[in-house]
DNA sequence: GGTTCTACTGAGACTGAGTATCATTCGCCT
DNA sequence: AGGCGAATGATACTCAGTCTCAGTAGAACC
């Protein structure tokens, strides 16, 4: 997990002043994990307003601190970023969610350029499924889940 | 372009009624050509309530008629799909839409999976760029565009 | 410590995309 | 032609996020 200290100099880093509804919101931010909806983050920052919340998650996102993570039925989480370019994997059982880097997708991407002529300069890749424990879960049928999201 | 017959058949093979109002969206839907908002097809068909016509817009994407379209702003559009899986190349300039199917996209997610011990079952992919014909215009600085979208 | 400048904030109205409700209409089957 | 239930249109609502604007408070300077 990611210190309140360091999120807070990258703001600083940003010029932006560091006040104390900033500063809630990354304790906030450190309290509620992983993970968590602009819903959850206004909720535990009682008395800040929603607009500044918003206002936030987006400084926060432009200076690298969160990023947006695109769940399977459209909707937005916020979650801490690993920093660099990076994808999700979202478990669609208990909503757990693994980043992964480095990933070999350009050698697909020039293969698309190549086939459709676009000179390519940007992507959205989110992947869903079951995380190691809970496809282990007796239980669940897992392949019920089966099917794509979409695009 | 997919035929206003071949739409309309695909609503009465799942039993439901072919009524005036979803043959007006149908033509419209063909009128609006490759890609469209669900603002445009509202505009289009004068009298037909929002709420019809995103009804329609649902029914005609669970048939397998439409497909949904993530732009880089995140906002949506709807688009005549090919059929089968297949993901979207949109244009950041003219904003032409084409697809790709038969991506070789299942290699990179048995890597994903066997990195992160997930169980894969769905994925999103978007990818955005020029086309061939915008990427050739001297006058657009193309470069200009570069970064990633996001995830 | 006081001033000042201006970024930041909170309240609340607004937006855009989509959904829920419900009384009315109209396809379609017989 | 009658009847039934699916479909519709109007409208209110939700959800996530943005805009506006007057008031507040960092922080830099004296």
């Amino acid at each position: 997990m990611v210190s309140t200290r360091s999120m807070e100099r990258s703001i600083e880093r940003t010029g932006r002043r560091m006040t104390r509804t900033r500063r809630a919101l990354i304790d906030a931010i450190a309290e509620l994990g992983d993970h968590f909806t602009a819903e959850q983050l206004t909720d535990a920052v009682s008395g800040v307003g929603r607009a500044t919340v918003f206002r936030n998650l987006r400084l926060l996102q432009d200076t690298g601190v969160l990023c947006q993570v695109v769940l399977r039925d459209g909707t937005t989480e916020y979650r801490v970023t690993p920093g660099g370019h990076h994808h999700h994997i979202v478990c669609s059982n208990c909503g757990n969610i693994s980043d992964f880097e480095n990933c070999d997708i350009s050698d697909l991407l020039a293969e698309i350029s190549r086939r459709t002529g676009y000179e390519i300069d940007a992507h959205r890749l989110e992947v869903y499924g079951l995380c190691a424990q809970c496809a282990a879960l007796p239980s669940m049928p897992a392949k019920s889940l089966a099917g794509s999201a979409s695009a």
